[in-house]
DNA sequence: ATATTTGTTAACCAAATGGTTAAACTATAT
DNA sequence: ATATAGTTTAACCATTTGGTTAACAAATAT
């Protein structure tokens, strides 16, 4: 038997972690499932992450840390707004839809937990909303972009990339779609949403 | 002492489970903690609910039928889109400011039990999209509105109006808005969400 | 008045759950 | 070879949790 060794475990254990706690949340979550899941025992769960708070944090961080640099993008970049709006549109569904329970997990979590973001925001990777700030005044009152603040047109970019996963079951049930019609509509939306967005805030 | 009697402890019991339960969700709440809510004994809740599935149910249907004349609002009327799109707008961010819990609270446990909403869709009031769709059909081809699928346009009407409120923390942290500054924002959307959606899609 | 049905409570119960412990096993250092 | 430090397991434990029971109180029917 004797299994490879230490690194490897402590690996394993969190992806059966990340796999239960994502699909689950927190509180639907078992340890003993996880355990069954990484194919150890339950007491290594808590020889590695000490105990189930500890073990949640490490997998939210890390789906976190995941989604940050996504934003960042968006955020952070040179590049004119349109084209920012366009790159993120694609970017961001192409990686949601390798990675489709992060965001609900995130909002979940953080909804429930609304003191966690704290630790989150000391955190100085944590994306920024200073520079694209800065970036759509200064379009506006370039008159490329008509009059719209930057929190509104960010939170809107958001809304329209993000919402179609968080509500996935719902909207299926009102489009009347199917997995496979509904994977269509996204499908489509990673050059259609952005077309939205610029057709609405272009002067 | 001698409670008021029947009819009373039940609405009661449903009260205190809506809190805790649209706090908490399924799996994070706790019978006890309904039962200290109400302030009654354990053993009433399962009295007048049997179990705590039964209750849940009973909480989640009577938040969804909150929800879905909102939304019957904007696929059944008669009126043209972009008047339907702004009083839908106005109106359901006055809705959810009354009922915050609520767009989370479905959006989360419909994720969780996904056939739930099979015996949602069987409940003939469940909001329909073909009207609006054939409304929005015919609004293209008349050349109110630029081409879109209707279900895109429905699709980004609710991500705009909804994810606000569902990922108020995470957005909240993100524009760095502290909760006065962020209800603001909320209320200009009131109309600008409106406006946004106009712009984008009519000729 | 009295029997019966309905509402309410305190005490109880079995199962599940997060967490611990002590012993065994493995690899590495001496 | 042997001591040592790190890894893994089975068995165990205290607490929590959803749910039940039996007795009691209050209406309502007879």
């Amino acid at each position: 038997m004797a299994r490879k060794k230490d690194e490897n475990t402590e690996a394993l254990i969190l992806e059966a972690a990340k796999t239960v706690f994502q699909a689950k949340g927190m509180d639907g979550a078992r340890m003993q499932e996880i355990a069954d899941k990484a194919g150890i025992n339950k007491a290594m769960l808590h020889y590695y992450y000490r105990n189930k708070k500890l073990l949640f944090e490490a997998v939210f961080n890390n789906a976190f840390s995941l989604l940050a640099p996504q934003l960042k993008a968006i955020l952070n970049d040179d590049s004119p707004i349109e084209e920012k709006v366009r790159n993120f549109t694609s970017d961001y569904i192409s990686f949601i839809i390798d990675y489709p329970y992060i965001p609900n997990f995130i909002i979940q979590e953080l909804n429930r937990n609304p003191d966690f973001i704290l630790k989150l925001k000391d955190n100085p990777s944590f994306p920024n909303i200073d520079k694209f700030k800065k970036q759509v005044d200064e379009e506006v009152k370039q008159g490329i972009l008509r009059p719209i603040r930057a929190e509104q047109l960010f939170i809107n970019i958001m809304a329209l990339n993000v919402f179609p996963f968080v509500a996935k079951p719902l909207l299926k049930a009102f489009t009347n779609t199917g997995e496979e019609a509904y994977h269509q509509l996204l499908e489509v939306r990673k050059t259609e949403v952005a077309d939205f967005i610029i057709h609405s805030i272009k002067t």
